[in-house]
DNA sequence: CCTGATCCTGACCGTTTGGTCAACAACCGA
DNA sequence: TCGGTTGTTGACCAAACGGTCAGGATCAGG
């Protein structure tokens, strides 16, 4: 988790490796690893494909940095959530958080999605390791506050998936939903405030 | 959405359309469209290439056979909520049979996942024709209950969402659960209870 | 048993794809 | 300005892919 010790980049590098992971991220939340092409990404990071290739050795590089890179921020607010703050006013800051990125950064999000409906193949020590083990610091965090009768008991992992499921749903399902809502309305909008209103009544002790 | 009339099928016609189907649904679902290659689906049906295309005329036809065979059974509980029940039993019902439908048929959850996540080039009229129908009329029945102060007033299409976030979430990214749960949990058993529980709290009136 | 329709497959084809490479261009410190 | 490092690309390659086809095997009705 932590990072190595970078070699150092020459302007350029940076440049042209942010540029790629940029392009590569929108190709690759749009049509998953196997739809995307190095084509793609070149064109989408203004790059020629061999060009791509002299920064990174392989698609696959691309995509394992994507995600290793992205993992962190993604998981930033869980590991935010404070065992010494108001138990509510945490749980729903969490989920206006993750809510929050989902609207920001569907891409992320369908990046993610994609790659655990693959089966994990570049995650998987990941998430046996270090993503169990924040869940577990959220989840006792959580169980805590529930002994001390600060909230309503339930299983605190399952409380966790249900905040994943309902915030990421609006970014991955995007189309279905806009497809079923119709025009004139801002799902993310409607999501906070109902959001907002489920955990408040599920929560509150 | 209703059968055309289909033409006569041979014994061989449907044992082999059927094992082509089920073959591709498992490709399908875990590789996605494009990850999937017809090879692969050949080999699941125990057929060789060249026959299953002599089946099915070319790999989007599998793929689009599949989709809109498999969208009525999808969409079949929502359809069964009744206006004449009871609220509450009405709406767990629909929950616990959503769930059933993650923990039982998780190849055709991940098989809409996918879908959906690469835009539904497949489902876009679908999306915004029939499947929004039967979101308005479900609900307004919810709506009418709310409006009668027999469920807890608020946005019924999100919590339709809701319902469909949490439950396919089970069967979708059943690899990161089971990697954050560890061994020795049935991530669908404490769901099911979990979600009982959610839906009670929220919609008692 | 015959015969036409159905079923099946090895060999093949054109395209796409990830990746390589030699050669050239741009950069940059000395 | 020079020289080596870094950056860039057109042309190319082998493998994988979706799909075709001619011809042979199998089936089912008469």
């Amino acid at each position: 988790m932590a990072d190595q010790a970078q070699p150092i980049l020459t302007r350029i590098q940076q440049k042209n490796r942010d540029l790629i992971l940029e392009g590569a991220l929108t190709v690759f939340s749009e049509s998953g690893f196997r739809g995307a092409t190095v084509d793609q990404i070149a064109r989408a990071a203004g790059l020629s494909k061999p060009n791509v290739l002299y920064y990174f050795g392989s698609k696959d590089d691309i995509h394992k940095t994507l995600l290793t890179t992205l993992l962190d921020m993604w998981l930033a607010p869980m590991v935010r959530i404070d065992p010494a703050g108001e138990p509510l006013d945490e749980v729903l800051g969490y989920v206006r958080a993750k809510l929050e990125m989902s609207r920001r950064f569907p891409r992320e999000s369908r990046l993610f999605a994609y790659e655990i409906l693959q089966g994990a193949p570049h995650l998987t020590e990941i998430l046996g390791g270090s993503l169990r083990g924040i869940v577990d610091t959220a989840a006792a965090t959580l169980q805590g506050w529930m002994d001390q009768g600060r909230l309503t008991p339930m299983d605190p992992r399952h409380l966790i998936f249900s905040i994943w499921a309902l915030t990421q749903h609006y970014a991955d399902f995007d189309v279905q939903i806009r497809a079923v809502l119709g025009p004139g309305h801002d799902a993310f909008d409607e999501a906070e405030r109902f959001l907002e209103n489920l955990y408040r009544k599920l929560l509150e002790a």
